[in-house]
DNA sequence: CTGAAAGCGCTTACAG
DNA sequence: CTGAAAGCGCTTACAG
């Protein structure tokens, strides 16, 4: 399995390997047309495909930027990945993509695997667990970019939903919808993640402004194996609440789960608005109410921000968050 | 931005930059502990971080796989894709995913920048539509698996279901609920893409062997944006089906759609089962009884079958079909 | 208009 | 036990 290499095209041509490479590098300002016509026949005899590894090694750019996800298993993420694919495609840039499973072990391993990959720039959405690792990148400017969370420790552009604002679009459809309590159930918060914090605190925020009770029971915000049991105290509590919220897709899987398991129907028994567009929510029995992140605009401007930087064109404002507006997507379950 | 090289290290450390080469490379046999040490330190001091680039270039390996997915939008393409990782990543090695979007188009262009990356090997969901690249690399010697499609005009190790079971087993589920008549959906079918094809041979076959009535207009595959227009079609033929089988999740969305806006019951006015168990098979209202595949399994043999191939321990078996048993997951939308 | 030479950051026989 | 040298496959000033 020998491969082609520029040696063999240039021997093949009968040129030398700088001609060729001239030639591969579309610079033909002072080739003569039949040195072109040599070097193209033998490139496609001998099918020669350039060893881009060689040439990122010289021209110090592999046009490659890694994307270090949280888990991959939210559909916001996917969605996020897929945007961010189309703009680098458009620019001949290719994605590595990572899922650090929320574990920083995992994910100081793929930011040294990218970086020692020589990838051009990394956009992370960040475990947090790895600060000192973030501010070294930082300080040797190379290029990242934070999605859907951010470490205030560090003015590293971040690209984020506005979450309380979130929190208080679904609140104020309970209300106006007429219910008179509210719950939330989010995944775990102890590390610090967010979008989890921010939707509780916009929770707080909302169910204050619209004087709703603040219960400590109706605020559940644990890891996914436990949002059952909780949600069974939550239901068992003097007072259940009348609606609930759910912080994302899988919260709103859990809640899905445990209305069914409980005969619960929705809205009638328990109203129901989750943040993040499932893609089964208009399948749904009833269709589900919820709060949809503009996602390809997200990932979008995520990718243009670390090109951007890539290609050193960075702006210079201080403001390093950028926030996206969510939209509500009224259907019926609330 | 300048990067640590081994020149950076060897100079802080005091020596060769062969001995701090052989230090990266565990080669410790002969190091004297003092030189190890030394090292070590300037290592850490430094933060250096080899240029993997540069190493692959040397030793010809890159350690990691391509893989090219048909199209990323089905939960079997990224549940398979995690299989994949899952086992790379026990061996060190790193994935790239591409999504050639049904496209021979991009198809190509992936596989060649791939290629010209350096990949080990790619695991390719095929097209179809570049059998001459195929053969090619396959004559090149370049490590190559098929999933879940194969090309009958190469013998290229390929990973897939028994699709005939599937639809054979959804077939019997039918009989055996006393339905008399079953239709199948599948997308499009033009690129001779083999789940579709061998699903719905499958299907003929059960239904002769159950002596189901063989209607033509029972059968449809066609894309995605046409399949309400022609569930529309099967649902006023004189005699409607009793039952339809989706051919994988999308269609079985579409089909739950159609049933929905046309206020079916499921599966009092057509009982329904999916190949590909999907996410949301639980928690529709009625549950969907599917045909699922061993995912998890299919991806990690597809992977091993591909190192094997990159660290030349290929079996030399002639076969080169892989075949996966389905299971039936019987809910209760059938 | 084209080619020889140096160099990107590594590894690996080989010499000592 | 360690280092000098050659080389992986490219690119890029520079000379002619």
């Amino acid at each position: 399995m020998k491969r082609v290499t520029i040696s063999d095209v240039a021997k093949h041509a009968g040129v030398s390997k700088s001609t060729v490479s001239q030639f591969l590098n579309k610079r033909y300002d002072y080739m003569a047309l039949e040195t072109k016509d040599k070097i193209e026949k033998a490139i496609e005899e001998l099918k020669y495909h350039p060893n881009m590894m060689a040439r990122s090694l010289k021209v110090k750019s592999t046009k490659t930027v890694g994307v270090i996800v949280a888990n991959i298993l939210h559909e916001f993420t996917t969605q996020i990945i897929r945007a961010i694919e189309d703009v680098c495609q458009q620019v001949d840039f290719h994605i590595i993509v990572c899922n650090a499973d929320d574990d920083p072990m995992k994910e100081e391993k793929y930011i040294t695997m990218l970086y020692g990959k020589q990838v051009d720039g990394i956009i992370i959405f960040p475990t947090g667990g790895n600060i000192e690792l973030y501010k070294r990148l930082q300080d040797y400017n190379f290029p990242i970019v934070f999605m859907d969370r951010f470490i205030p420790e560090i003015g590293i552009d971040s690209v984020l939903l506005d979450n309380e604002m979130a929190s208080a679009m679904a609140i104020e459809e309970f209300v106006n919808r007429g219910y008179q309590s509210a719950g939330i159930i989010t995944t775990s918060v102890i590390k610090n993640v967010t979008p989890r914090l921010e939707r509780i605190s916009g929770y707080k925020k909302a169910i204050a402004k619209y004087d709703l009770p603040l219960v400590p029971g109706y605020i559940k915000s644990v890891k996914r194996a436990c949002i059952q049991p909780e949600l069974e105290k939550m239901f068992h509590l003097p007072k259940r609440p009348e609606a609930i919220l759910a912080g994302n897709d899988l919260s709103l899987i859990e809640i899905l789960k445990f209305a069914k398991s409980n005969n619960l129907s929705i809205p009638g028994d328990i109203a129901i608005i989750g943040v993040d567009d499932v893609s089964f929510a208009d399948l749904f029995n009833p269709p589900l109410t919820t709060i949809k992140q503009p996602t390809f605009e997200m990932g979008k401007m995520a990718a243009e921000l670390l090109l951007d930087k890539i290609n050193g064109v960075g702006k210079d404002s201080k403001e390093y968050i950028n926030r996206f507006q969510p939209e509500l997507m009224r259907r019926s379950s609330c």
